[in-house]
DNA sequence: CGCGTAGTTGAAGGACTTCAACACGTGTGG
DNA sequence: CCACACGTGTTGAAGTCCTTCAACTACGCG
């Protein structure tokens, strides 16, 4: 259950976001650092975790993404989300002990496992960190429902921005800095297994948002040309950009 | 933030849930006892959050069913899914100091506050509680990925059956037996808002089951009538029917 | 160089929407 | 007590956005 030392002596992606939002004492800051295993390498197109299996562990992303997706029988495929550093993954299978939907490796990926009995401790023991993965909790499926809004009640112009201005929130959120060129590793199939729409009509798509003036494309790098027309076009909402912790109590108290 | 005593002397729906799943000690019971605050009334339409407003409490739901919403600027609206006793709702305004989405009573409703300081109280001193709501939210995440996928990828006929069932699975889980017949507190336009159709066209395909001989209607009941036939065509699984939290510690431990 | 995957484009078809009208029930006020 | 308004449900006809099918091109990698 301890990282292993010499491989990645580096702070935990989730152990970072955590400080970010909480001031953790020594006590949290030790059970943080205690939770996770040893890091774990995927490569794009790898599954980490199949609708199905049976699951004792979930896991932190360290780096690169991953999509959380759903099979029909019929073989097509939903796209929920995407996952980046800092997100704790496969919480999914926490309410069963089999998996409720599927995992894959988009980038080249590092993570680190985490046991359910473990993350189990750490509610029980240390409340408020179990508040802050609440409330993240919350955050992904407020997103969720924007993307639901999105697939159910806009056209594919409207869905394909609303998905690039997501992805590119997420990475200004975990890169820091300003970007507004995205290096996109996925395909158009991915895309349009995310958005509800074939890979065809993605294709299409993208070319009236060239056409349009909206984005330029070079290779699967993209780049949001008129940043306020875009949001104003979607109307989209930025959900990444802060978490807040002042409903959870200033310290963690008596134990 | 106490239960007005003569008003409403039954234990609140939530506490019931959490009870039905993890053994409490007095402790914990107490502190759930003390969580919620005077009963609410609410009649069908009425709104009880609306996006953007400002928030310092979520709610429980004790009787009645309600919906989660987002509205785009064209005025079309998106219903992300529905909400039954013993459901903590609101939460899409935990990251945030505002709500995240809107909250509106489908049917005649009673709700009790809880305020947010106390939710983070519960989670800082009662772990294993602030873990069975992770497992809760967990759970109702997966589900809204199923709707998910069933608006992103299937046609009108197998939205309108998986909602169906997925709304009789609800009232099992709440009303214990079970049952065939649901009375359907909803307009076409809801249903229709929340399969991502127009209500022309969920009338058209409520029409195509009963001619399909899968469903009966009388006014706004609906018989499903061979269930077998209905999860397999749909690939339905249930995601209410169990929450496991044989990943949390057995007992809440020193405090 | 050849093979497989991803991207691109055209043409035809289909599922759902839009528009429009009417039916039905219920509550409300003249 | 009927007239009327209003919300909900129902049905038809026309239109549209997206899919399907089918090529063909571009790119990366053995």
């Amino acid at each position: 259950m301890n990282r292993a030392g010499p491989i990645s002596p580096r702070k935990s992606a989730l152990a970072i976001r955590v400080a970010r939002h909480l001031s953790l004492d020594a006590d949290e800051e030790a059970a943080l650092d205690m939770l996770e295993g040893v890091p774990q390498k995927l490569t794009p197109g790898e599954p980490l975790l199949t609708a199905g299996d049976p699951v004792v562990s979930l896991f932190v992303v360290q780096q690169g993404w991953l999509h959380l997706s759903n099979r029909l029988p019929d073989g097509t495929r939903q796209i929920l989300r995407f996952h980046y550093p800092g997100d704790l993954i496969g919480t999914s299978s926490i309410p069963w002990h089999h998996a409720g939907a599927t995992l894959t490796a988009v980038s080249d990926c590092i993570v680190t496992p985490v046991r359910k009995a473990d993350l189990g401790r750490l509610f029980a023991r240390h409340g408020r960190i179990g508040g802050f993965l609440y409330a993240m909790a919350a955050a992904e499926s407020v997103a969720m429902g924007d993307r639901l809004t999105s697939v159910g009640r806009t056209d594919a112009l409207h869905r394909l921005a609303t998905l690039l201005l997501d992805i590119r929130a997420r990475l200004r959120s975990t890169a820091g800095g300003v970007v507004d060129t995205i290096e996109l590793p996925l395909t158009q199939t991915d895309i349009g297994d995310a958005l509800g729409l074939t890979k065809v009509h993605v294709n299409r798509t993208f070319r009236e948002m060239e056409e349009r003036g909206m984005i330029a494309r070079a290779g699967k790098r993209v780049t949001l040309l008129d940043d306020a027309a875009l949001i104003a076009f979607t109307g989209f909402v930025d959900r990444y950009a802060s978490i807040a912790t002042d409903w959870l109590p200033e310290d963690a108290g008596p134990r």
